[in-house]
DNA sequence: TGCGGGGTGGTACTGAGTACCGTACGCTCG
DNA sequence: CGAGCGTACGGTACTCAGTACCACCCCGCA
């Protein structure tokens, strides 16, 4: 019965509160839920689960819309940044039962290390779909993963503030949108070229890289600005915005 | 004694590697050991501690060279990539070890929790480090983290290798180098002006970009590739090496 | 000889998680 | 109506990690 496991994560959240995590043991959750102990490890795995219930069928949701991304190169940012956004009104959704998981998160130790190996699993989902996008070849497996973690990690900063109650649900969304953005073009401007090269601090002439992000603008508007980066020596510079 | 701490490691291992680490209790590894129970808690705090004993230490001497960077933004990337260098030099002398624990951490689910939830403490060193060097502003907090995330991946990336055996330790020190200068590369080339614009797929043509890394080219080198690359109309096209 | 402290072993306890069993409720089929 | 039957529940008993506490022994030292 889906009604009593919501009785048990009522009880749970109001003792966990009250008296804190560890101090609260399963036997006060089940006896506050009026029920006895074993339905409590039936309905949940663990004292953990309690409160991280739903999560494998939202992986599973994020899973299955990037699954749909094939092998367009073009849809998967797009699909990324969809997929991110799954998990995102996931949590809007929620509402208070978020934030009351994030203040138990934000202070247990074990449950913040629990969290913190779930976004693993999202890494593996995006790095594997977004093979198809940044190649096949063997260093681009790197690439790969690179761009899942900033996916994630940008997922997770919106997240955060949201949590914190620093943005509203309408400015999460909006904040979603332009962090991934900066993270996709940015991240997706890596460059093969650059990995043939002999690491930072080395100056070697041959290892210039030039990259091009959001094209639209003419030549002409770009040139000075390029002359001006050539000039200099710094092998790891500032960007310079054009 | 340090002594008694490296006898009961050993046997730990012998038993996890033999029995599984599930099915191997405490009282077994304090006894093959020849010391009691208590000895084994006293030595390291938990059943899992026995596997990752130094970690600490080592997340201290990441912090203490990262803590030397100071304001000046060209010794980031250099500081960041010596840090992460100690962490590789580090599993390098552990040598087999490390090699044990992997195989532990990479069929145990529990163990490879732990595992995962550490690098968050390597993230927040880092992301904490590059302040300075990303910038102060509030949107400049995404780019360190980011940035610091993905260090981190791409120290694990060349780490899980050779760990797998597909790299020795001369191939494991040359591939982070690598690897950190192809992320250092391609991550800071994040673009404040990107950050305007409204999300992938507009394509506004205020906020194209063009980021130079590795200066020493010349401007005819750089520049057939240049106007290719601004020909094209991909918002988020792959980047053109140069 | 007396004395204090660190490393040690032993005992006892709490609490999470597992296995198992008996039972009550609700269902369908005869 | 009643007999079977599956499912959810409660209870008991057990293992084991982790904690607290105490008694001990060995050591240097006065």
């Amino acid at each position: 019965m889906p009604e009593t496991a919501a009785r048990l994560r009522e009880a749970a959240y109001a003792l966990f509160e009250q008296q804190g995590y560890a101090a609260t043991t399963v036997d006060q959750i089940a006896a506050r839920a009026g029920v006895g102990r074993s339905t409590f490890f039936r309905a949940f795995g663990s004292k953990e689960d309690v409160i991280f219930p739903d999560h494998d069928a939202l992986v599973a949701r994020v899973a299955a819309r990037l699954a749909t991304l094939g092998s367009d190169p073009g849809a998967a940012p797009i699909g990324a940044t969809e997929a991110a956004r799954i998990v995102l009104e996931h949590y809007l959704a929620e509402g208070d039962l978020a934030r009351a998981r994030y203040r138990l998160t934000a202070t247990v130790p074990t449950l913040r290390d629990r969290e913190v190996s779930s976004t693993t699993g999202y890494r593996r989902l995006f790095r594997d779909a977004l093979r198809t996008w940044t190649g096949e070849e063997p260093g681009d497996e790197l690439r790969a993963e690179v761009i899942a973690g900033s996916i994630v990690t940008a997922h997770n900063h919106v997240l955060r503030r949201w949590l914190r109650e620093d943005l509203d649900d309408a400015g999460a969304r909006a904040a979603l949108d332009r962090a991934l953005g900066l993270v996709l073009a940015s991240v997706s401007a890596a460059v093969p070229g650059g990995a043939e090269s002999d690491g930072p601090g080395s100056e070697g002439g041959d290892g210039t890289t030039v990259v091009v992000l959001r094209s639209g603008a003419t030549i002409e508007q770009v040139l000075p600005h390029l002359r001006e980066a050539l000039a200099t020596d710094r092998p790891h510079g500032r960007p310079s915005p054009a």
